[in-house]
DNA sequence: GCCGTTTTCGGCCCGACTGTTTTCAGTCG
């Protein structure tokens, strides 16, 4: 088990208790000895081997079992004890925005609600409201919050949908007679949040039946029924749907399996204005083609990137309009917005940069929060200044790697930052970021963050609308205005590319590039592996395109600091 | 449950915001 798991367990027994109504600060110990235990630079085996786990702050003879049971046998006695007392619906219930485990448990308890569909129906009965310590708003809020659970059913992360095809490719990789595992679908296409893996297999020619019977007799996947395609669930409960096809038509059903609706009824218009099908499944003329390249040449068309095939307007026949090229991973040379254990990082800076260097990465921006962010242990200016001699020691020795001294600063609800002007001065960079006070009409948000960017301090604005995929929305931005005012000023703004923001979203990426706003992919990193989210947000940024010449990442560190000199 | 101590109990990150109350509890970042 790895060190992360094992403080989702903990933490999900941290949860239990309180769903429990036990005592709050037990709880919070196995809270507070997750967090403790993510930050150590060891790993779990080394940590239990050399008998150190209660030497950890935080952790002490209790917890230290408890994480050895998890480690040696997946649970402990405790952890299982609790499941067997509290609903699995009503752990759901916590999903819902405005929800905590107190509410939870009054609802469990005292209204019989043990569900999502059980709450959606108190709250329309109007039972909601007249439980104590409830009210009208409050019934109000859960309805909101239901809606958007409901409007994000069936979506995933996009880095959950990329660790189940991994791991459905890796239990492929040994199968004969399979010349290809291809993912379509929004994964491909590089949404934000994935529905299904649409996955096809190409098959060696006369092998597709051997094929498909070698797929269903996977352990790794329950499949549940099967049709012409077959439907499956992965171990991790992601869905999929599969089919084997053979290479004659693998061109189309590429086609057809990536999307979207909107595209590919495009191409299916033009291909039947000249006499073509595009689906092996239907009759007549059927393009049989072992490539997708092969099927928009003989549309007459230009191939469209797979990125680029949202809606119906991105078809074109051949010559009447190039596709900029996107911005790839392995141009990014620095990388920007990442926290340390100064504030809430698990890693310190020194160990970030050793993994950056390893990589062959150029420079870290360091960007841990400002004084206000009392929750994640802001700096005060004072530990500001003791971060830059660290910086300029850790700059010496590490040279020509660079850590560039920056700081994500808080904007506070006037549009005010959380540091004055003489300290924000003495960083290499600044990204200014709202962190609360989200109960803003759009006008008001938009007035704050423009006021932000337009103190001459600010180089980048961070996670525009705060929004939490598939969690919450965020506050409500104007994005043409705030691009506006970013070009003005000559400003970035950010694509955070944690896969739980992909925010700067994407559909604002051709204005920000038009308007000659820069957008660095920055990944919000609070821990080593999250520096590398910056997949996520260039297989996101596709989809503007966002283009190298406009992503500060792309640049050397001289390059950027020289940027951010001109405004300032 | 963990920690620290004027050791075996008392306090635990912290401030803003909101809604239900009418002085405070719950949620969030």
């Amino acid at each position: 088990m790895t060190k992360q798991e094992a403080a989702a367990a903990l933490r999900h027994y941290a949860v239990l208790l309180e769903l429990l109504g036990e005592d709050p600060f037990r709880a919070r110990a196995f809270e507070n000895a997750a967090r403790m235990l993510e930050m150590q630079p060891e790993s779990l085996d080394v940590l239990i081997a050399e008998n150190r786990l209660s030497a950890i702050r935080g952790i002490g003879k209790g917890v230290a079992a408890a994480i050895c049971d998890l480690n040696s046998r997946g649970t402990f006695a405790e952890l299982e004890e609790a499941r067997q007392g509290v609903p699995s619906g009503v752990i759901e219930l916590l999903r819902v925005e405005g929800l905590g485990p107190k509410k939870a448990r009054a609802l469990w308890k005292d209204a019989k609600v043990t569900s999502l569909a059980a709450l959606e129906n108190a709250i329309e009965a109007g039972l909601i409201e007249r439980l104590s310590g409830f009210g009208a708003k409050t019934a109000q809020k859960f309805r909101t919050g239901l809606a958007f659970l409901k409007s994000t059913s069936g979506r995933h992360w996009r880095h959950h949908a990329a660790r189940a095809a991994e791991a459905l490719q890796e239990s492929l990789k040994d199968m004969a007679g399979i010349r290809e595992v291809f993912f379509g679908g929004s994964l491909r296409r590089g949404n934000e949040t994935v529905g299904d893996l649409h996955v096809l297999i190409v098959a060696d020619t006369g092998q597709t039946d051997t094929v498909r019977a070698g797929i269903l007799a996977l352990s790794c996947v329950s499949w549940s029924e099967t049709g012409s395609g077959l439907r499956g669930e992965s171990a991790s409960a992601f869905p999929i749907e599969l089919s084997v096809v053979t290479l004659d038509e693998a061109g189309a059903r590429k086609i057809l399996a990536t999307g979207s609706e909107e595209h590919v009824r495009a191409l299916k218009e033009v291909a039947a204005s000249k006499g073509f099908s595009l689906d092996p499944q239907e009759s007549g003329n059927v393009l049989r083609t072992e490539s997708e390249e092969q099927v928009y040449a003989a549309l007459g068309l230009a191939y469209v990137p797979p990125p680029l095939r949202e809606g119906n307007n991105s078809v074109f026949a051949v010559g009447s309009r190039a596709f900029p090229d996107a911005v790839r991973l392995e141009q990014i040379r620095g990388i920007l917005h990442c926290h340390t254990t100064a504030s809430d990082g698990h890693h310190a800076l020194r160990e970030l940069a050793a993994a950056m260097i390893e990589r062959g990465y150029e420079y870290l921006g360091v960007a841990d929060h400002s004084q206000s962010a009392a929750y994640a242990h802001g700096l005060t200016p004072e530990r500001v200044r003791a971060q830059w001699c660290e910086i300029d020691e850790l700059n010496k020795e590490l040279a020509p790697f660079r850590i560039l001294k920056g700081t994500e600063v808080d904007i506070l609800p006037d549009g005010r930052l959380d540091f004055d002007d003489e300290l924000l001065a003495g960083f290499d960079f600044v990204a200014a970021s709202i962190h609360s006070g989200f109960n803003m009409s759009e006008e008001d948000a938009t007035a704050r963050l423009c006021r932000a960017l337009e103190n001459p301090q600010v180089d980048i604005l961070g996670h525009p609308t705060g929004r939490l995929l598939l969690e919450r929305n965020g506050y409500p931005v104007n994005h043409r205005r705030l691009i506006d005012c970013a070009a003005r000023h000559g400003k970035a703004i950010e694509m955070n590319c944690s896969p739980h923001r992909l925010d700067l979203d994407w559909h604002f990426l051709a204005s920000a590039e038009s308007r000659h706003v820069p957008v660095p992919l920055c990944p919000d990193a609070h821990h080593i592996e999250g520096l590398w989210d910056i997949r996520w947000g260039v297989e996101v940024a596709a989809k503007g395109p966002l283009t190298a010449a406009n992503c500060p990442s792309t640049w050397s560190a001289d390059e950027f600091l020289e940027w951010c000199a001109s405004h300032a």
